[in-house]
DNA sequence: AAGTTATGTGTAACCGATTACACATAGTTT
DNA sequence: AAACTATGTGTAATCGGTTACACATAACTT
């Protein structure tokens, strides 16, 4: 593989003179720059990355930790940071943290040592005290998910109280007079602000009971056995607000087996967006701006690499309520 | 962040000496690693991997090029190639090819210059031809799905014809006698090798027709698309083999729609074994390894970065019939 | 006792780029 | 005409490691 000095020598410049022309700084004279040009086509030279980056001090590479890419939420963040990534020029490592402490830390570390210059995380269980080391090394990071303000901290949240509101108040609309709540990890923020502005619309109706609502674990099989069990506790429920769609999709299973139908008998609705097409009836969500958040996470953090100033350190997205057959027939 | 050279000032020994004990080869005097260990710790020092990468010519990162992360097969598959070079310490960096040849060939482009130290391309459109650059580079790949044996390419598929004949037999087996076909996109080799397992089983059959096969690709609207069409013109159809886990929910979808029960009208069984624990009925399906599949991946790629011999150029996987309640109830 | 072999260490070149600095020349100001 | 400024280029240090090679000493061989 050819390298500067290749280019150099056979252009008849210094490594300087090619260096410049690489990088558009600095002044570069016509008859050189044409030179250069010549020779690096003939030579098909491209520029080593890890030498660039080690007198540089710019990987072009930027971490994404993530629970669980199997989890159907984060392959469309992944999507998202990766496609926008692409346009910037820069490559994505991934690395799935199983919301284990443990393995943030690592992964961390490791990231802090290859020198990657930006992180993107989405965690439930990342603490301030985790980023020290990243804050120490100037490494910038992009929360999704989790606020926790600092600088060279930016986080990206969605309206997830509004959301449940939204929730609560269009099975309302539809004529829902009991209406079951599937709640995601306490431990988990976003989770209870959805629970929260659930509670916010059904405490003062007659028909709330604490009982109707059901703890569980943003899984599949987790809603189903919520599911179940609410259904054994309030056979007259006639409708579901699952607080996030994998969870509402094990609701659908519950449901479809216990012979209600959706949404004559009872009406479901979940929260994300994430795109379950597979299911029949198709489900009624609170989506986020996925993408968006994806997008907007990697254009902050390349501002963020940029040192660019004036960036909001807390931006918060809105929802909005997509109704599909598990609701509106 | 400290550097090998203050290690070695530090622990009064030479940066050769340092190196030596961080690559525990050469020979290092206990005295010395006791002093090196010690200073270690106390600056915790940790070795600058673009450095290393620089003089050692390895990264201990590697490439994963997947058509589309969104498609729920390639989560598993990374999850487990992810996980694999996880205990090897090796990073992943993720690219969404879009089975576009053009994105893939940047992608390659990227990944060599950024000196990877091997590439998992999974891939239905990639040729020979693309791959002569990494060739030429000395840059090992492994291909997942897609054969054409050449040194340095190591293949792995799975048994996909053997899976037609799986899926159609345990259709027979279970009593239908008009099997419908949903087979995907003809380009690609396993798709093919799928339908012609389902054609060997059934064309000596009796209720074989050729418009029992409708042509679709691989997703979950198609399925939905093609499986009205078939019922349209065969009502009297009481199976349906869908050459892939998607089209499969999709033909699930639309046979809920035409008031068809599954299984007790219509059976229908898929190919993939991707984890859709959302639907119901559950999935019938020929499973394929997958978390097998992308473990061997990697550790055939850590073989082949280690240059060792004897490697099988092509290994095919077994798939296993994984009987549920869309075929059995 | 001389010749090997094993052990241990340091110097300096090298990986392939970036960039500070020195220097030269041409074009503008006063 | 002297003094600047803008343009253009090359030398060499630097980023933070690895490793070939030279050299020294201790431990075995015969």
């Amino acid at each position: 593989m050819a390298t500067i000095k290749d280019v150099s020598k056979l252009a008849g410049v210094s490594v300087a003179t090619v260096s410049r022309y690489l990088n558009k700084n600095g002044y570069v004279s016509k008859e050189a720059e044409l030179a250069i040009a010549e020779v690096i086509e003939k030579l098909n030279y491209r520029p080593n990355t890890i030498a660039r980056s080690l007198a540089g001090k710019k990987t072009a590479t930027v971490g994404l930790m993530v629970p669980d890419i199997l989890n159907p939420f984060f392959p469309e963040l992944a999507r998202a940071i990766e496609d926008a990534a692409n346009t910037y020029g820069y490559t994505v490592m991934l690395c799935n943290t199983d919301n284990d402490p443990a393995k943030e830390q690592r992964y961390i570390e490791t990231l802090l040592h290859k020198q990657v210059d930006g992180i993107i995380i989405s965690s439930y269980t990342i603490q301030p005290g985790h980023l020290s080391g990243l804050q120490k090394a100037g490494i910038p990071v992009v929360l999704l998910d989790n606020v926790f303000s600092s600088d060279s901290v930016v986080s990206l949240t969605v309206e997830n109280k509004r959301g449940g509101e939204l929730a609560a108040e269009h099975l309302l609309e539809l004529g829902c007079r009991k209406i079951a709540h599937i709640c995601g990890p306490l431990s988990i923020t976003s989770s209870r602000d959805r629970t929260a502005g659930f509670e916010a619309v059904s405490a003062g109706t007659d028909w709330f009971t604490p009982s109707l609502i059901g703890y569980s674990d943003f899984t599949v099989s987790g809603g189903y056995r919520t599911m179940k069990k609410l259904l054994a506790d309030h056979p007259d429920l006639d409708g579901v607000f699952a607080s996030n769609d994998l969870m509402a999709a094990g609701a659908l299973k519950a449901l479809s087996e216990a012979g209600r139908c959706v949404p004559e008998d009872v009406k479901v609705i979940g929260f994300d967006g994430i795109g379950l097409e597979m299911l029949s009836p198709e489900l009624s969500t609170i989506a986020q701006p996925i993408y968006e958040l994806g997008k907007t996470a990697m254009d902050v953090l390349v501002a963020l690499i940029g040192k660019e100033t004036g960036i909001e350190t807390d931006q918060v997205f809105p929802v909005t309520l997509t109704a599909k057959q598990s609701t509106v027939g």
